[in-house]
DNA sequence: CTACCTGCAAAACGTTTGCAAGACG
DNA sequence: CGTCTTGCAAACGTTTTGCAGGTAG
């Protein structure tokens, strides 16, 4: 049992889920290349490892509940990826139009304002916030430059 | 013919957009109650006027192609409502995680700061923003004092 | 050994499409 | 009358479910 192996099984563990490998190849997949994914994708990546569909959404909900991974919808879609640990609950998502890549956009200055504007808006609204999620549709750097020149 | 069906018409055909009795249903149902609506929803209020599914999401698609609605995306939901006049690409939905109800909650000194924020935000990471989709969940005022007391 | 987890296949959704019939101007 | 629009049913992609067999502890 290598090291990554280990890793993984400790992160799981620690949030009271039971290990098994195909939760581990699935977080393994979230920890090697820290970016989005659809459940779709997932389960292209791991099919040749004898994993199936049902069980990669089944995985994705329990990694979610257990706030390892979270969730974002960008229009349609639906993706996944590590939750960081300096982000409180406000996602701010940019999603290109014309290529489709999603970025994260929110540094922790910017986060740090979204988290005030959106502390008022919970106490003159009286609601509770659970959490934020923001969607940024658009051009993106590469994409709005090919478009202008 | 009506006032109602005179003025719906209108407003399709300033869109350019031909008049079937169908669109004026349809418009008309955003007009009369203006809230959120799935596409599902539409089509169960408007079945029994001999309205098709297909004809309930390719007209919504055209109401939203020419900025009569708008298409907003709440987890794996699909909503549409009227589009605001005084809305600028930012708009901010609170969805109840309780009883599933949605809110606006975005007043014009909201708008007003968003939209500086996202100005901010567009210039610091050369993009270009077309438009905001702000997905707040948690507890309404009505399910959180039910649930507090 | 028991409880839980998995893959498969089928079902259940939401959405889109092709097509023949019908409505619009 | 030609064009565009419609309803239907089928197709499609995504997500969920039931179940028999397998795995973990």
């Amino acid at each position: 049992m290598n090291k990554g192996t280990e890793c993984v099984r400790k992160i799981l563990e620690d949030h009271g889920i039971p290990y098994t490998c195909q939760r581990g190849e699935i977080l393994s997949l979230f920890i090697a290349e820290p970016k989005h994914y659809k459940p779709n994708e997932v389960f292209r990546l791991l099919k040749d490892k004898g994993i199936g569909i049902a069980t990669v959404y089944r995985t994705l909900e329990i990694l979610r509940e257990c706030g390892i991974i979270i969730e974002i919808s960008a229009g349609r879609d639906v993706f996944y990826r590590m939750k960081k640990p300096e982000s409180n609950c406000i996602y701010a998502h940019f999603l290109c139009d014309v290529c489709g890549k999603i970025y994260d956009c929110l540094d922790s200055g910017a986060a740090k304002k979204c988290s005030d504007f959106f502390d008022l808006l919970e106490n003159s609204m009286d609601m509770t916030i659970k959490d934020v999620n923001i969607t940024i549709k658009g051009l993106c750097n590469e994409c709005k430059n090919k478009e202008g020149g």
